[in-house]
DNA sequence: CAATAGTTTCAGAAACTTTTGAAAGTTTCG
DNA sequence: CGAAACTTTCAAAAGTTTCTGAAACTATTG
């Protein structure tokens, strides 16, 4: 599977001998919680549509106490070189992984947004929204073809045509109503720093 | 692409010409608004991590006044026999479609579940709370793993363990406040008819 | 400015997902 | 029961996404 020198652990055995880490930067492997979360974390991305890498990479940057290199990154995930530049690369475009100056470093150096609710804020305000206005226009043009339908001689046709805008009007309440939402979680995450805590906690409440 | 016979309405020409569906049940092409519809539901659903021709599928279905047979979801989406059947067993076992027995006829017929909340709640009930629990029990069991070196005699080791501790205690906060939520907007779900358009007029008036 | 360090790109490979359609399996009916 | 109608299955094909690694590129340093 791989050729790197020997472990200094695995998630079998005791997590770290004393010697073993002294010089932490000669690590090449992850700790068993590393492994663990980036695992789950890489999971739970790629079930969101993302690549399982990006959760990956942002999950050991995450629990790094310091900017990693793509070098580093790519060690302790075993991907390639080029990999691990497309997939940062797109962390950064996403704004959930920063560039980091080291002093007297060289190469550059990286860094996560630790901010989980501004994180998730952002891909809602990119991604989702995008999606949800695109069905939204579409719904919209669909009920203007079933007025016109509605409209015709054909009493079959007319009658179905009447049927079908009921259905696509729910529809598009219910897009809009999702769109509301999506709106309101975000307006309020800007305002504020845990916003969605309180937001639900409230919430949670009075339902 | 299909050697179907000849169209009986394409999407940019008037609707339909009064006899051409004089006989509805000759129809072998989707009208504009069920194309247009059943593209955007396809999409959707395909980003939400379905398949497209689960959302085509169940969006022909819904705009349907009647129920439809395999056959002529077939016609309609220009599908094999075999991705129509498979496709419908998995929105079957989703529950978001129907079978449906029609007096007289020897096939078998299908409906969609027309509840959009019901249908959705139940998505979200087996396939992320599962995913939720799944990165929930992952993050405790990193944090056990976390606190058996954070009582290592290595202090650089312990030291680390402890901000990792920490990020991964936020972590697992903001997946329990998700499942929270899930909990919350399903159980409302369960009780309600259209129970998220008024909890969330509820919230909106309030946030 | 040449050597070195580091990063990005990209064509092909690998992995994974979805679809096809023919064959096997069921059910219904005369 | 046997034929016809209909449905499901499944191995192979097609399609899609992601990854690799070498080459091209850029920036830094002696």
């Amino acid at each position: 599977m791989s050729t790197e020198p020997t472990p200094l652990a695995s998630s079998d055995d005791p997590p770290y001998t004393i010697e073993a880490v002294s010089k932490d930067k000669e690590r090449d492997k992850l700790g068993p919680a590393e492994a663990i979360v980036s695992d789950v974390i890489g999971r739970l991305i790629e079930f969101w549509g993302f690549k399982r890498n990006m959760g990956r990479i942002w999950a050991v940057l995450y629990l790094s106490p310091d900017p990693l290199s793509a070098e580093e990154l790519r060690k302790f995930l075993h991907l390639s070189t080029g990999a691990v530049s497309m997939t940062l690369s797109e962390l950064l475009r996403w704004g959930v992984v920063r560039k980091v100056w080291v002093q007297g470093e060289r190469k550059d150096f990286f860094a996560a947004e630790v901010q989980l609710w501004r994180m998730i804020s952002r891909v809602f305000n990119e991604r989702e929204k995008a999606e949800i206005s695109f069905a939204i226009d579409a719904f919209e043009e669909a009920i203007q073809h079933l007025d016109a339908q509605a409209r015709s001689g054909d009493s079959v046709v007319a009658k179905r045509a009447e049927l079908q805008r009921e259905r696509v009007k729910q529809l598009l309440e219910f897009a809009k109503l999702g769109k509301k939402v999506l709106d309101m979680l975000l307006s309020t995450a800007k305002v504020d720093a845990e916003p969605l805590a309180r937001f639900l906690l409230r919430v949670s409440r009075s339902g």
